[in-house]
DNA sequence: GGTTCGACTGTATGCGCATACATTTCGGTC
DNA sequence: GACCGAAATGTATGCGCATACAGTCGAACC
């Protein structure tokens, strides 16, 4: 099937060229004559030829692709258990609950869109890599050998690490910068946003008893948003909680277990409003809210952040603020390649706009049928 | 802020030891004396010392990464059209219009999660490439070179180039194979889940006028479904339609201008069910067919294929024939480790199992509620 | 003290290509 | 036909690492 790579010696000895004429015609093909761009490109189909990266990569000091690394969320364990084959051919069941968790998240998969849009408009590809069990060390030191550049998840890659090839590499970590870090930032304007949601939740609905719903503690962005909804609360001149009244980890199961939980303890019984870190937790929230009996927006409103395409299409409407998730991809990488020609500039921030998308679960809108 | 970037030889130099002791502490720590380890170590972390993927991959003739590539329908001129930065910093609106589309695959992007982890499971590297634009050669070929071996969606890569890199790399395909072609294939079992599906809504729901919506004409995905559907037509001794009453790009827009033609040529009046090529393009015509005050299901059951997330979400919930994307993209990327580690085997095509989603698009049923 | 064996380390080489530089060829010109 | 500049091509080298093979060293043993 696969048959003994050729090189371009092999090419350029069957071409009757140099081997670097063969090199010319694939990086600079307007430096070589027609006709002999013409035997060239025989023997290539001839021989199957295709250059190798990795020789191109070493020769050329530079590989032409960008890392990507973000965190997951996947229960691996789980999905190895599932059997690759075997079992009926196909299976018919009826489909009652609306529940689902593919575990895939949307947000990172719009930020990994837009980092292979704006790397291909440079001509660049993108390798991907998720540091996951024990060898998260090594999938991200390989990932860091075999690229120009590298964008990261907040998250993702731990500070030491992290640290030590940005020494290498240009590196942007798309989310908020802490205290003290030196990389390129690229994140959206979480704070903003989430001051205007609240502002909205407490001017327009008149809802004053709400409560966040975190994310991770570890989380720059769930941070940002949690103090933009303290400030909004803060200025209302309403009761300012110290801190969320609960955590999840971002997922919808995650989600779930929490609203299972606030139920099971009574947290909302005097509550208006649940404003939560990101739209997979809301959407798990409202899962056990609906499952409950517990009427959104009327007994109580929720709202998300992110924007993700399951927020438009849950029951109720689920308001949220809306991440420009592409953009954040695409203006990662650029940032990466825009350090790549010019090394020695400071580190940049820069905060994207957000939209906040007034649906049902917070109530009824001016200019809305219900 | 990047540092000239050190090599074995300066990690040797300085810590004293040959070259072949630094390669060993990465690939082989157990052939090193804990105290040369040690040794190594603290010189790596004080030059921030990171192995180069090409040099390694050149030397050891194998790059450690596979490459996965699917097409793209984003429309990268409106992409690009858009501002990344400028306008206000927050925006807000009230988003009535449920309609959405982010632009974004999940089939794609679940199958591409499948890749990721199962590279991950064996230490290989995800790299992804989309063939689009003037360049789509080059980014094909640019791919190939820099990876052990190739996933590729059905209908990314045209025919020539595939069988040109397939001399060099194992190729999987994820979607059935088409007459003559000599590739791995992994794909769901598009005919049995169609032919289920169909044989529901003419046996349960007692529906007999169907029409089929089918996907792009090269899709061998979306023909095989068509031909499900006209299996089981036939066999209830029904009108078997030639050909599909339209045919629609796979995606959500598609299917609203399908939804929008359909209507307004008044090909919906005498029709039980439209059964859909996939979910995008039915939930498309779902959005089209609830804005014109269709009713689902009761004037009209519409039915989708693939199992997205979206479809789960929708309004009416959308009866659905789910794929295990995930599980496609594992067993590819684990059908091309297989073949790089015995090229010489026939190409095989496995089916994976598929489960059809009874939901609310297609009528009510046993055990539910409503 | 010499021998042996295994653990550890070093030396030498080539992986396939890009590219600086040298050389040849080509198309005009006088 | 000799000459010239530009276009086209060839030669030589190094990119950073893995690895085959050779060498060293120390401990156990005779």
């Amino acid at each position: 099937m696969v048959e003994k790579t050729p090189t371009v010696y092999d090419v350029a000895e069957m071409a009757g060229v140099s081997i670097a004429t063969v090199s010319r015609y694939f990086r600079n093909p307007a430096a070589v004559r027609e006709t002999t761009r013409e035997r060239v490109r025989e023997v290539v189909r001839e021989l199957g030829y295709v250059p190798s990266g990795s020789a191109r990569g070493l020769a050329a000091r530079r590989t032409g692709t960008i890392g990507v690394c973000f965190p997951s969320f996947d229960d691996v364990a789980q999905i190895d258990a599932r059997r690759l084959e075997g079992g009926p051919p196909v299976q018919v069941r009826v489909d009652a609950d609306a529940h689902v968790d593919t575990g895939s998240d949307l947000y990172i998969a719009e930020v990994v869109r837009g980092t292979e849009i704006e790397a291909w408009r440079h001509g660049f590809a993108v390798m991907i890599a998720v540091p996951r069990g024990a060898a998260a060390h090594n999938v991200v030191e390989g990932l860091a050998g075999r690229v120009d550049g590298l964008v990261t998840l907040a998250r993702a890659i731990d500070a030491d690490q992290l640290a030590h090839i940005a020494r290498r590499l240009p590196v942007v970590v798309v989310a908020g910068p802490r205290e003290g870090d030196v990389y390129d930032h690229v994140t959206a304007n979480n704070h903003g946003g989430m001051v205007a949601l609240t502002d909205h939740l407490i001017d327009d609905h008149r809802l004053t008893r709400l409560e966040f719903v975190g994310g991770p503690e570890d989380s720059p962005d769930a941070q940002t948003r949690f103090e933009g909804f303290t400030e909004a609360m803060l200025l209302a001149g309403l009761g300012v909680p110290e801190r969320p009244i609960a955590r999840c980890d971002f997922t919808r199961a995650g989600g779930r277990e929490t609203g299972r939980r606030l139920l099971a303890e009574g947290l909302l019984d005097d509550l208006d409003g649940l404003v939560c870190a990101n739209d997979q937790s809301a959407l798990g929230v409202l899962d056990e809210l609906t499952a409950a009996g517990v009427r959104v927006p009327q007994d109580l409103a929720v709202t998300g952040f992110d924007g993700i395409e399951a927020s438009n299409v849950a029951t109720p409407r689920l308001t949220t603020v809306r991440q420009p998730m592409v953009e954040l991809g695409r203006l990662a990488v650029a940032q990466v390649l825009h350090r790549l020609n010019e090394p020695m500039t400071e580190p940049t921030t820069r905060v994207l706009p957000v939209e906040v998308l007034l649906r049902d679960s917070c109530g009824p809108h001016a200019g809305d049928v219900a």
